[in-house]
DNA sequence: TTGAAAGCGCTAACAC
DNA sequence: GTGTTAGCGCTTTCAA
């Protein structure tokens, strides 16, 4: 055992244990296990006497024997895939912060964990079968999520982040940022700002994300009887199709504002308005998508459709804690609404 | 016990055990044990015969239980604390993708904490006590680094990225990224392509990297007989402040090129270029820091200092299999080189 | 080469 | 309220 060998202010050679503890105090085992997890149970001087040694000896539970114990790791696992499109991985990386700070306050911390890109489900599988997380979160949903259907049937605990969109009625607990509404709001945005002819550069028709924001867009311009017709284009979400996009539409339907799915597809039309000396904001306004560093940094700053990842990482360790609970509260569905960043762009 | 519940073809209520493997190799847990840790020992026929029966349950060793025997969760902690300054969690966003993927070949989670972003200690102490962790990844160092200090008396295992820039001779892993070396390299390209005039816009005298980084240009620019007087500059991170000092510079100095600290310098330097209707890589070169998504994205690309973040990962999980392994390897200090990205802006 | 026994540090269940 | 007992699933002795 280790306390023979420990010299007072020296390093300990091993972390006091529950039983240094209950020997300091002179109490059982039982009773510093109680005065930690239920101190309710104990009677106030005895809690305070245990208290006393836990703090002399700077003792904190041994997770594994906990874990062990308690068929749990408050670990929380997250696939963090290297960098995907574009300015995408920046949203990832904001919301990975958010995570890691609620998850601290819940008492839990995130496993990240990686695996091959081209497979949905490779690292998920082991980290279950060893039981080394409580509950995953999954953000990788934009595919389609056989990952949630997978996790559905081996009855893990997860929270996805993003819609079940091919099965919109999946009972399983997510969270989710309304990308229509944040459009629509980008689009009456540049309405009351008085343009009319408003394009849209999106993403490919396979996209539900992009045909979601889309449609915010669409039912912007409807609601205000604004017409659709030839001022939208669905291209690859690269700087350079952007770039190509905005101009065919500058030339066949001369648009005085773009609202774009992402600030990647942004960053491609203030490319082609500086290459015709057009001025963004002034003679062209542009609204992007992410609210990325990019758009923060560039001239004249871009104007841009931000997600509140801070709320959704609450959200999701919100229904994180419902599943892990005990009784397990009902998954719950939530869709948050995003705000607008205004720069200089519009 | 699991084994009368669990139900052939149907979701296994709890995952199988060693005993459960036994039971249906015909052999004892210590045997299956064995042939999971030291294949070695068995003989051929009993192996394959306790493989057959790990395959057919899908057994994975539960890992609170081997954690607890072997003191160790095979979990690295790394403090991922809120966004810093301007580009900079960028670089942190990639470390850690590369940091998850290296570490999983060599057999290892990163687990992710926060702490008071005030408090360079908060959250260590906790996991080392806890014994959650089985080493760190110190990599907010850049302030001189107290964690490294105590986490050595405390003899807790880490590898710093970032050099004890406060006492270059101490004994602790670490890997770092040559700053100097960088820009000696981005200024060398630049006196390549005919400049004689290169400013320089850093960070503050207190800060460390700023200061090695700067020491890259000074020494590039002695080693062709070109005068630096005049020609630099001291700012915060910030674009806005990367704008002013280059406005100055260019009514001052009249410099044809300029190398700065980071890319949000940089974009500072793009922003008076485009307001003095100067064009970037043809009138005045420029070159940044940190090769951000920034410097991809704008127009017309930003020539920049990349650090080789991969081999970074690699050194660091090298230096800790070394820290962790049976006998311990002695730390290693490492210093990598960085590349330049070139772009339009050069 | 295989098996039996012990115990890592903790908590659930129960007795006092 | 507090103590006793048992056992989570694994690996490290050590004996057969």
């Amino acid at each position: 055992m280790s306390g023979p060998t420990r010299i007072p202010g020296r390093v300990p050679a091993a972390p006091p244990t529950l039983a240094d503890v209950a020997e300091r105090a002179g109490v059982s085992r039982q009773t510093v296990s109680n005065a930690v997890n239920n101190p309710e149970l104990l009677r106030p001087d005895t809690l305070t006497r245990v208290q006393e040694a836990i703090a002399e000896l700077g003792y904190l539970p041994n997770r594994a024997a906990r874990n062990l114990r308690t068929r749990s790791s408050h670990l929380i696992g997250l696939r963090f895939s290297p960098a995907q499109e574009g300015t995408a991985n920046a949203t990832m990386d904001r919301f990975v912060h958010s995570l890691v700070e609620t998850s601290r306050e819940a008492g839990y911390h995130v496993l990240l964990f990686s695996g091959d890109p081209r497979d949905p489900l490779a690292g998920y599988d082991d980290l279950l079968r060893s039981t080394a997380v409580d509950a995953f979160v999954v953000t990788d949903t934009y595919l389609g999520n056989p990952q949630a259907r997978w996790l559905e049937t081996r009855r893990a605990p997860f929270v996805a982040f993003g819609r079940p969109w091919d099965k919109p009625d999946a009972p399983h607990a997510w969270v989710d940022v309304d990308g229509a509404a944040g459009c629509e709001l980008a689009t009456t945005h540049l309405i009351e700002r008085g343009h009319r002819r408003i394009a849209w550069i999106g993403w490919r028709k396979d996209s539900w994300i992009g045909e979601d924001r889309r449609a915010g867009w669409t039912r912007a311009m409807r609601a205000h009887g604004l017409a659709t017709t030839g001022l939208a284009s669905r291209v690859e979400d690269t700087v350079h199709s952007g770039r190509s996009a905005s101009a065919v539409l500058l030339d066949e339907a001369d648009p005085t504002a773009f609202v774009c799915a992402s600030d990647t597809l942004a960053m491609g039309v203030l490319h082609t308005l500086e290459e015709r000396g057009r001025t963004p904001g002034r003679d062209v306004a542009v609204v992007g998508f992410d609210d990325s560093q990019v758009a923060q940094v560039v001239r004249p700053g871009l104007t841009s459709v931000r997600q509140p990842l801070e709320q959704v990482a609450v959200e999701i360790v919100e229904a994180l804690s419902g599943l892990l609970g005990h009784p397990p509260r009902p998954p719950r569905q939530v869709l948050l609404t995003p705000t607008l960043a205004l720069r200089g762009s519009s």
